[in-house]
DNA sequence: CGGTATATATCGGTGAACGTAGCATGCGTG
DNA sequence: CACGCATGCTACGTTCACCGATATATACCG
């Protein structure tokens, strides 16, 4: 499952919402570092329905346009729960060793050992 | 940036490693549910190189076999810290929808706030 | 009357990831 | 000594998600 997919399971588990107010809900979550394209969007949320994570909620005429409310499963919820418990051990996983890392040496001496005196 | 290239920069964030040895550390780091193949592993190690995140430190022959040593640059680490801030505020982002989404309805009350007679 | 915002749908291209196979060497086992 | 096994990189082909572009349709505003 990559970036998108996950933003849009997180959208949802706030509640159900139609296409459109997803990819709103994700371009706020992720601070403005994603925004869905309407070709990334429906796909996935086609295919998270084929898989089962996520169901059409209720379908609704505004305005004479169609909305079509998803909602997040059980499973969808299981699935997301343990994605996000992963992205949080591998980001910290990351951060850890980012600081015990030696950039001291940022642009000079390049000493992975610190066996330089 | 996906995941297993993710792993890749972060194992390589403790210390220069070699091709096998990232993807040992990889397989570490994520507990065992992210196993590197080769054809991912080097693959995505020559993407790196080519966009600086990564360098060849060196190269050695051991048992008349090549093993070439991949390091980090700053502009590498610079990026994994990056991405990690993300992953891990995508991760709260889900965790924290999660919490606040009604599943009761998964056949047990959980009721956070005590509010449920 | 044209531009913008709301909404959903589909198509083709691209690139990362993935699986498998192959090459090459040393080491332990039968 | 033959064999499998671990090490370590290379070289294919395939799959799949993402993305841009495009299309459709309505409402509102200048």
């Amino acid at each position: 499952m990559q970036e998108p997919t996950f933003l849009i399971l997180t959208a949802l588990a706030a509640g159900p919402k139609h296409g459109y107010g997803v990819a709103q809900e994700v371009t706020e979550i992720s601070e403005g570092t994603v925004t869905l394209r309407a070709g990334t969007l429906y796909g996935a949320l086609d295919r998270l329905v084929e898989q089962e994570f996520v169901t059409v909620d209720r379908q609704e005429v505004v305005n004479g346009r169609l909305r079509r409310y998803y909602r997040l499963t059980d499973a969808g919820a299981g699935r997301l729960a343990e994605r996000a418990r992963r992205l949080r051990k591998h980001a910290e996983a990351a951060e850890s060793r980012l600081e015990a890392r030696p950039n001291w040496a940022l642009g000079f001496t390049d000493d992975p050992f610190g066996a330089c005196a």
